[in-house]
This record gives structure tokens, C-alpha cells and sequence, in this order.
RNA sequence: GGCCCCAUCGUCUAGUCGGCCUAGGACAUCGGAUUUUCAGUCCGAGAACAGGGGUUCGAAUCCCCUUGGGGUCACCA
């Protein structure tokens, strides 16, 4: 029997979610899932300690809504506990302590100054530079003097230089390092605190971690780790360096510092639209704190979780060749490590898009309208507890919106239907077109349409539309002379749900109203 | 620059260890049909094995080189 799998996710807390970190733990979470293990969500705190719960919040929180859960960490406890860095000091103690006693770690103290200085050189004479050992030629007298004179230092893991180290990598195969290239890596700070290459060892192997699956971008850390896992436990957990999710259109790591250039990124544009719309009606700024690099962008978007799980999944990793559309429960049955891709891959929003209309068309209208209300509320277009009539009214707009409705914050672009008569803003390029440009024809036509809606009964789409083709036939004109008219005065807007199905929805009271109004807008 | 990784349509990918590939699918794009508008739906089209050497009867698949792209070189994670 083997033993059970244990992954884990270690964000840093940074005070958001990065989508590209989000698929790295949801590959974790897969392969914990896959095979019935556990996933563990540890904070990776070593470095910073301000306003921790401020910064950890957000990312439990994407967790949460995309449904991952998590089998130990923070809220949530467990037998490897604590799960915050910061709290594991003693833990960290007594591996430095074990590897000074073997003799696989030493105290440097050279100051920074100096170290940067043999930097500098190295690089000035083109040579690879490699950490100079002046510490290790110190007598125990010499040493005892340093640390009486309070004289810093740094603790740094002792490389062999003499050997190679190799790993099994599950998606990238053997990888193989030159220990005699690598320099001593710095594994406590002077102030006592450990690094992460140290830190995350240590935890990893106290936490019985099986596989550690992360981007690819700590693959060149990794012969450091390694090392350090021999020289603690003897063994290495099994890597898997899945590729980095790369920057729409480009072969570049997402990364949060570039959202400013991701703007004028055409693949990116239509997200941030959907920002640059919703946003500013809801009263939130579009800006460094909330953008497309971030889980908490699509949330508030009103995105699938569904959506944003089966477009990062297929990030890096396919089924084969046809399947597309995959709900959490069937990847989970089907993810392995051996079908991930090694290229990077860029994010695709075109991509996620189109995941986000398949899995919209299982959500029920009941439902649409629940994750729609609050939209409407946010933007104060209807009452902060709605009454059964803006909740029929939701419904049916919902409805009549049918695909059009995309993500649940697609309800804001339809202030049509919330706004009052007299306060409905006409598109102006529409209204060039369709009604300025035809006055004398169109105007007469809508005259005699809004008698004929004055006095119809049943004001249903099905009739209404009846008693359109049977007006246009008996003044001998075409649908087309009167439709685009008739939507602009009722709607303001050159497209929407079907021209009936808008009348049907504003009733008969503000159709005749908004109808007027345009009437009198185009001949005064 | 050193080390390491990567390389199939615009994008995500299939290609499982050489032949079923005149390279498949999806997204995107562009046509056509349907529709009163927009969206949608249906049908269709264009679109790729980076280059060069090998190995082999046969290579997108194996090897080498070149080129290109990327990651990483902290008392960050």
C-alpha cells in the first residue's frame, strides 16, 4: 500500500488571490482529490507579518468561492499545525540545529556590504559567481570572538560541491544541477528568521508533504531544495513543475506588476470592459486593487465559479483530445500529472468566456435572479430588500434576456428597464439613424403603432407582434421602416431582447409614455 | 552572461514511447443560412508540426546542432 498523498498550496499573504497561483493550487487540490489524499493550504509568512489576517482573508476567501476546501490550514486546524510560518520558529530552531551539528550549515559573517561586493566582482569579471566561504576558515576561537562582539550573521546551508543533484520530475522528467555552480544558499536571515527555501523544506517534510506542485519558475530553486531535503529527511517528495500561466498573447508570466500594460492588451480588453461597465455603477474602482490578475475580479463579476475552475484546469492540462466542457467532480476523476503539458501557457479570456456561457446555460432562472439581485441593489436601481414585484420583474427580464446574460453583472447594462419614462437616455448615433434621419416617415408610423398598443388588450409579445405586421401591412410599409424606432423609443438602445418581448416587459402604461416622450423629442 | 526549462493552427491543445496524420478538437477569426435589431443557433472556410542535419523502409513523434522564447540567479516567496 502507498502512502497517501499530500499535496499542498503555500501562498505568500499578499492581500489577494492571483489567478495564475489559483491554478497552481487547483492542480494541488486535484491531485490530493484524485487520489483521495489530503490538501494542505499553509501560509508563507517568513517575510512579512504585518496586517496578516487583513492579508490572508482574501485568499480563503477565493478558496472558498471557488469551493476548493481545504483539509488542513488556517480556520480549519490539523494534526502538522501551526499552518502560519511565522509561528513554526522553533521548528525551523531545531533543523538549523540539526544541520549545524552535522556540519551542513555554517555561520557567515561576512556583511552584505561585502557579499554584494563579491557580487559585483564576479559579474564585473565575467565569472559565475559563487559565494566566498571566508567564514569557514574561522577558528572556533575567532568565531566565539565575532559572536561576543554581537557581530551579525547569517546562516547558510553548506553545499557539496563536489557532487551533481538530480530530480524525477513528474512533468518535466530528470533534471540535473551542478552542485559546483550553486552557491551556499542563506537559510536564516541575520534576524533570526528563516528563508523560504529553508522554511518551506522543513514544513514540507514535518507536514509529510508527497508532492510538491508548483510553477515552473521555482524549478531553478529546486536543486537547493533538494539538497536540503536529503540533508533533513534523506528523501525528496515527488516535484511536479507545472508551467506558468503566461500573460494573454504572450509567452511572459502573468504577473500583477504589468496590469498596467495589460490594458492595451487586445486579448485582455473585453475583460476589463466588463469591469469598466460594472464597476463604476457598483460604486467599486477599477484600478491596481481590482483587476483581471486577481480571483476576486471574476467574483464580483459575477462569473461561474464553474467558468474560472474549468478554464484554469485546462490551463496546462487536457483530457484529450475532445473533451472541453468539464465540471470540478469530473476532473477530479480524470486529472493526472502525467497529462500535464510542459509549455507555458498563456490565459486565455476569449477562452474563459466562452466556459462562463457553457456552464450560464445550467444555471435556472430562479437562480440567475438570485445572483442578479444584488447587482440591482448595489447600483440602487431597485430596493434594498426587494419586493415580489421586482423580483417578477428581475425574472422576466432575465428571461427575455436569455443568453444575452453572460455574467450576472451583464443585468447592469439593462438601466432600460429600471429607470423612470422621462429619465431614459436615447443612443445617439442610434437616434441619427433611425429617427432623425426619417422623421417625416417614422414619427407618423410610431403615432399610429402607439394607437394601435393604446388599444390593445392583450399585451403579450405573441399579440403585440400580430398587431405590428398587421399595422406596417395596412399603411403598406415594412417591419424595418418602424422596428428600429420603435426599440430606440422604448429602450434608448439599438439592440436588446427581442422588440416584443421589451414592450411585453415594460407593460402598457410605459410603453405609451416612453413612446410619447420620443414623439415629442423628435418633432420639437 | 551562467544554469535550467520549453518549441504543433492567432490561442488552448490532441498526437503515450515512429506508420491509422494529405496532423484532430475547442476558442477566436472570416463567410453563408435563419432572425425585425443585437446575441444566439445551424452550415462552411482559412489557419500549425521553428530551421538544419541524422537514425529508419517510414518521423510532428527518436538523437544532435542551430534559432527562438521563457524562467532563475536576494538576508523575496
Amino acid at each position: 500500500m502507498s502512502t497517501p498523498v499530500r499535496t499542498r498550496f503555500a501562498p505568500s499573504p499578499t492581500g489577494y488571490m492571483h489567478i495564475g497561483g489559483m491554478r497552481t493550487a487547483l492542480f494541488n487540490w486535484l491531485w490530493a482529490r484524485h487520489n483521495g489524499g489530503t490538501f494542505v493550504l499553509r501560509i508563507d509568512d517568513t517575510d512579512q507579518q504585518r496586517n496578516l489576517d487583513e492579508a490572508v482573508a482574501p485568499i480563503l476567501h477565493a478558496f472558498r468561492w471557488l469551493g476548493l476546501h481545504w483539509d488542513e490550514g488556517p480556520d480549519v486546524g490539523g494534526d502538522y499545525g501551526p499552518y502560519f510560518q511565522s509561528q513554526r520558529g522553533d521548528r525551523y530552531q531545531a533543523a538549523l540545529e540539526k544541520l549545524m551539528a552535522a556540519g551542513k550549515a555554517y555561520k557567515d559573517f561576512d556583511s552584505p556590504e561585502v557579499v554584494k561586493a563579491d557580487r559585483e566582482a564576479a559579474e564585473k569579471e565575467k565569472r559565475n559567481y559563487l559565494n566566498i566561504r571566508r567564514s569557514l576558515d574561522l577558528s572556533p576561537q575567532e568565531i566565539a570572538d565575532l559572536e561576543e562582539a554581537n557581530t551579525s550573521y547569517v546562516i547558510r546551508f553548506l553545499v557539496d560541491r563536489t557532487r551533481k543533484v538530480a530530480i524525477q520530475d513528474s512533468v518535466r522528467g530528470d533534471v540535473e544541477w551542478d552542485c559546483a555552480l550553486i552557491s551556499d544558499p542563506v537559510i536564516m536571515r541575520s534576524n533570526g528568521s528563516p528563508l523560504y527555501n529553508f522554511a518551506s523544506v522543513v514544513d514540507d517534510i514535518d507536514m509529510q508533504i508527497t508532492h510538491v506542485i508548483r510553477a515552473e519558475e521555482h524549478l531553478a530553486n529546486t536543486s537547493v531544495q533538494a539538497l536540503i531535503f536529503e540533508a533533513l529527511s534523506g528523501s525528496t517528495p515527488q516535484f511536479a513543475h507545472i508551467p506558468f500561466v503566461a500573460a494573454p498573447g504572450t509567452t511572459k508570466k502573468l504577473s500583477k506588476r504589468d496590469v498596467g500594460k495589460y490594458r492595451n492588451n487586445p486579448q485582455f480588453r473585453k475583460l476589463f470592459a466588463l469591469g469598466d461597465t460594472a464597476f463604476p455603477i457598483l460604486g467599486n474602482e477599477v484600478s491596481e486593487s481590482l483587476n483581471p490578475v486577481m480571483v476576486s475580479y471574476y467574483e464580483q463579476l459575477g462569473f461561474l465559479p464553474e467558468a474560472i475552475l474549468n478554464s484554469l484546469a485546462r490551463l496546462g492540462w487536457s483530457l484529450d483530445d475532445v473533451t472541453e466542457n468539464m465540471s470540478l467532480d469530473f476532473i477530479v476523476e480524470h486529472f493526472t500529472l502525467d497529462r500535464v503539458v510542459k509549455a507555458s501557457a498563456g490565459f486565455d479570456p476569449d477562452r474563459l468566456l466562452a466556459f462562463q456561457e457553457h456552464w450560464m446555460e445550467s444555471v435556472d432562472t430562479a437562480a440567475r435572479v438570485e445572483q442578479c439581485l444584488p447587482y440591482l441593489i448595489k447600483a440602487g436601481w431597485i430596493s434594498s430588500s426587494p419586493t415580489d414585484d421586482e423580483r417578477a420583474f428581475t425574472g422576466r427580464l432575465i428571461t427575455a434576456l436569455g443568453e444575452r446574460l453572460k455574467v450576472f453583472s451583464d443585468i447592469l447594462n439593462y438601466d432600460e428597464y429600471f429607470v423612470a419614462d422621462d429619465q431614459l437616455v436615447y443612443d445617439e448615433k442610434a437616434y441619427a439613424k433611425r429617427v432623425e434621419k426619417s422623421v417625416e416617415t417614422t414619427i407618423p408610423l410610431l403615432q399610429g403603432y402607439r394607437d394601435v398598443l393604446a388599444a390593445e388588450e392583450d399585451f403579450t409579445a405573441s399579440a403585440l407582434e400580430a398587431a405590428l405586421n398587421q399595422y406596417v401591412e395596412s399603411r403598406g410599409a415594412g417591419l424595418g421602416d418602424i422596428i428600429h424606432a420603435l426599440r430606440l423609443a422604448t429602450t434608448g438602445k439599438p439592440a436588446g431582447p427581442g422588440m416584443f418581448d421589451c414592450l411585453e416587459l415594460l407593460g402598457k402604461e410605459r410603453c405609451l409614455a416612453r413612446i410619447d416622450r420620443m414623439i415629442a423629442h423628435a418633432t420639437s
